[in-house]
DNA sequence: CGATTTAAAGACAAAATTATCTTTAATTAG
DNA sequence: CTAATTAAAGATAATTTTGTCTTTAAATCG
């Protein structure tokens, strides 16, 4: 579905949107182990969700670190694929086609249009809050 | 969603399956104009989807090239994405997670469950065939 | 200020995917 | 049998994605 670099994207800011509840920022190293990504290959990812501040934030220096605000905790899960670039994903044709849409539809689009929708609406109508608290609540994990 | 070359196969499997209902066979080059896909890249493909004859067939020399028997257009959708080794997408944890599963879910799992079984129903109830007739009926397309 | 800690940035490398090209093998028509 | 036609197979190349490493910049603490 998504690729490697955005599957580790929404763990990471899932995961961090949890641990940073009271202030406190996460290094680099704790995001990584946490999730199981590799390290130099997190930190690229997170300089894209930090790029714009809308998302995830970060300060250098000791006791610096990554963390998200009461306001960006609120965003739907869909922010993270939009700094990724990867929403394109929840509008795409099944088949691939470009001119692919209601009037001029792939063989498959009248099918396929209801688990688009689906989708869309999970990443448009969750917030990245929502999931974060599941793992507090020890009902669901984020580790392999 | 799928590969380049998963989405070349569907797009290549429904257009035999649809061109070839009197018994005529389609050539590479057909096929890849038909389908808008680079010739070379179709042809790898063309032998995923041969390999065990079970999806598409072929036949080589004059008058020879790849078509669909009866049986194979009746198959369900996902044939081709077995043939293609990605079925696995309809099964795959959102996040990426490897042990994600009811008993263990990631924090987005409980929602994508949804999504992911109606994508299932999809690629198993709906055959070949089914798409296939559509353009037929010239209310769909398959090329850009 | 100077040392330490942390992320940012950019160069580099490996692997996977996508695409191309050439040769071989099978089939048919004459 | 020979020539023509077509897919099969395999070698090669380009691009993208994934992953690593090194240097730079910012922030904090003494």
């Amino acid at each position: 579905m998504f690729s490697k670099a955005t599957e580790y994207a929404l763990r990471a800011t899932i995961f961090i949107a949890q641990k940073c509840e009271d202030d406190r920022k996460l290094s680099l190293d704790e995001i990584a182990t946490a999730i199981d990504s590799p390290r130099p290959f997190t930190a690229k990812i997170m300089q894209l969700l930090t790029k714009d501040g809308m998302l995830v934030s970060s300060t250098r220096g000791p006791n610096g670190g990554f963390y998200l605000t009461k306001t960006a905790r609120k965003q739907p899960i869909i922010s993270v694929l939009k700094a990724m670039g990867e929403e394109s994903v929840l509008d795409k044709c099944v088949l691939g086609l470009k001119m692919c849409s209601e009037i001029k539809p792939c063989p498959m689009h009248s099918e396929y249009v209801h688990v688009r929708r689906k989708l869309k609406e999970l990443f448009h109508t969750k917030s990245i809050e929502e999931f974060a608290v599941l793992i507090d609540d020890g009902v669901v994990f984020i580790r392999n």
